[in-house]
DNA sequence: CATTTTCTGATTTACGTACCTCAAAAACTC
DNA sequence: GAGTTTTTGAGGTACGTAAATCAGAAAATG
């Protein structure tokens, strides 16, 4: 049987009183003592039971999610994300609270921070936005005590506590290799759709693309990057344009959201003339052009897993926990359309 | 403040006792006292504190899993992820034994099954192989009220609740794609090595695999279907003996395991002779093999998420509580060099 | 109407841990 | 050795639920 406490004060010859000091580094232990203890605990195999003890503590977490208002489907996804933790987390004693902030906009996001700091919160995650304002923000937050995560979109050299997120470079290089690949040797250009390059997760993508394109690929000639900031209506427009004026591209990367202006153009055109293209995100719009052979291959993070793992993340870091890394790397699936989950 | 079993009593104006009732289903509640204790219920959004629950329960439950003696690494892998979740699990109220045996052998199969239903375990998860003793004996463990679970490969048609794993048929069809488009329009014979057309996972992904072919790559002539028992050894042969006989072998699908044996035989041949290769399950051999460039591309399916949704399911028939699909749904991970996670 | 059966209430114990108080013992200090 | 401080013990309450007992009320049965 499971040992308990109980079994732990027995064996070490002392009272509860003094295992639970033990237990909960609460002071007015000799240190022999506290040995003793220590000795039991291990001897036994004991492990705390967390239900219980969360049971007994009646501990409430609260944490803030910071979401771009975006009406792309990716970040609705992870809105609907959030709220199933919401929703589970009222059984886990968690109150999350989502508040939205303008797309892209370095100083609304650093306002709102400040202002969300107000509450202090026991934790915050959010998509980052590059600006010397949200690392003066994270800075404040961190001065709080409050733990800071950073979501889909990272901010490097700032005091977040964590990423959760997937390896944009390493995305990048991924679909460069499936473009290349998928090309066939042929000679081409390449046109990249991005939403903005104010982004860290979007500029990584493309850095890890232009590289594996020059190493493995010096055939295919990559067209300068186009921005329509996660934008369907813009993004159909410039990738049509595109589109024509060069009528030799042969693949398409779409590294942001708004995918379904991206897939609007390509359905425009001749089925045989269509370009391989790798995006990313798996999502209504762009699942359906996979089956459609409309999109070759994309690549996706699961909303899901970032949301889960961010708020593992908070929690631990809340309870002054090491993240394990392992556990918490967000792999870049890749769908094909026989694979589609 | 989170509504509990005393709320919904005063709420209901019944007692405790009562509401006990009607929430684990015991008789002794009239109709309309029960209606007004779920109403309660529902008005307070009630939800039970499962941690509580749990822990003055203090049920614990026992699952065994048989798995192939197989020394190859991805059964390996489930192993020990077999290994992590029972310790995980003596957290959780739940043990795990597992039982070894004989693999692609299902009269020992279903012999295991059978010795395994005398102690009445809660429930068994198991690697099935084909055949009627192990059909028969699936029913007389639902017979007797165990909880069914297959695990990486499948025994449709028989009793069991629920496989834990992917669509093997999808795996077979994505590899084909990949292996196609990879090979570029080239002509040429593609050769296929299996474990064992025994197991129901390696006939579905050939399969798949011959499907797709078909449809979308006719010029690719693929060869009889070589198998290897997943033996490392075996496989090397094999591998070997093929690449030599037709040298126009330009791919090669490895869909069972072993692929330490097969990853050796294509470091035999010249780097520019090499095959397109498209192998399963990210193990340390091919994880090097694709970094390497000997392996194009790798399908895996997660042992952790296996065993664990094989766990949660098992619990979940326990209790009787529906298996939520999309949450079990294994997913078909694609590798190439630049995602590894 | 009496009797049996079916409900319901009130109360208690337990699960394993946290956290609190008060008293007693042990270890120091001068 | 008296006084002070630190360490330890004993015991209790609480968390939210499960499960049990027993008595009493209500309903159904004859």
């Amino acid at each position: 049987m499971k040992p308990t406490v109980h079994d732990i004060a027995r064996s070490a010859g002392v009272s509860l009183a003094t295992v639970d000091r033990v237990l909960n580094d609460r002071p007015g232990v000799r240190h022999v003592t506290r040995e003793r203890v220590e000795q039991a605990i291990s001897r036994l195999g004991y492990v705390r039971d967390v239900a219980a003890a969360n049971l007994a503590k009646g501990r409430t977490y609260s944490f803030v999610f910071v979401m771009p208002a975006n009406d792309n489907s990716f970040m609705i996804g992870i809105r609907e994300e959030v709220d199933a933790a919401t929703y589970r987390s009222g059984i886990e004693r968690t109150q999350i609270r989502v508040v939205e902030v303008p797309p892209f906009d370095a100083p609304a996001l650093a306002d709102a921070l400040d202002s969300i700091a107000l509450d202090k919160p026991d934790g915050i995650a959010f998509v980052a936005v590059e600006g010397a304002q949200v690392h003066a923000a994270v800075a404040r937050l961190k001065e709080a005590g409050i733990a800071v995560v950073t979501l889909v979109s990272d901010l490097p050299g700032s005091e977040r506590d964590h990423f959760a997120g997937i390896d944009n470079h390493a995305a990048g290089r991924t679909a460069a290799n499936l473009l290349g690949r998928f090309a066939g040797g042929r000679d081409g250009r390449i046109a990249v759709i991005a939403g903005s390059m104010l982004v860290r997760d979007h500029r990584e993508r493309l850095e890890g693309f232009l590289a594996v394109m020059g190493e493995s690929f010096p055939r295919l000639a990559v067209l300068p990057v186009m921005e329509a900031r996660d934008d369907p209506a813009l993004a159909a427009e410039v990738v049509s344009a595109a589109l024509r004026r060069y009528p030799d591209i042969i693949g398409l990367y779409s590294l942001g959201a708004g995918n379904r202006g991206v897939v609007h153009a390509l359905r425009e055109i001749a089925p045989d003339a269509r370009p391989v293209v790798v995006a990313h995100e798996l999502t209504g719009t762009t699942r359906a052009a996979l089956s459609e052979g409309l999109i070759d291959a994309l690549l996706n993070q699961d909303a899901g897993h970032e949301v889960r793992s961010a708020i593992r993340v908070l929690k631990g870091k809340v309870d002054g926990l090491p993240v394990i890394a392992a556990q918490e790397r967000i792999r870049i699936d890749i769908f094909l359309k026989d694979n589609m989950s």
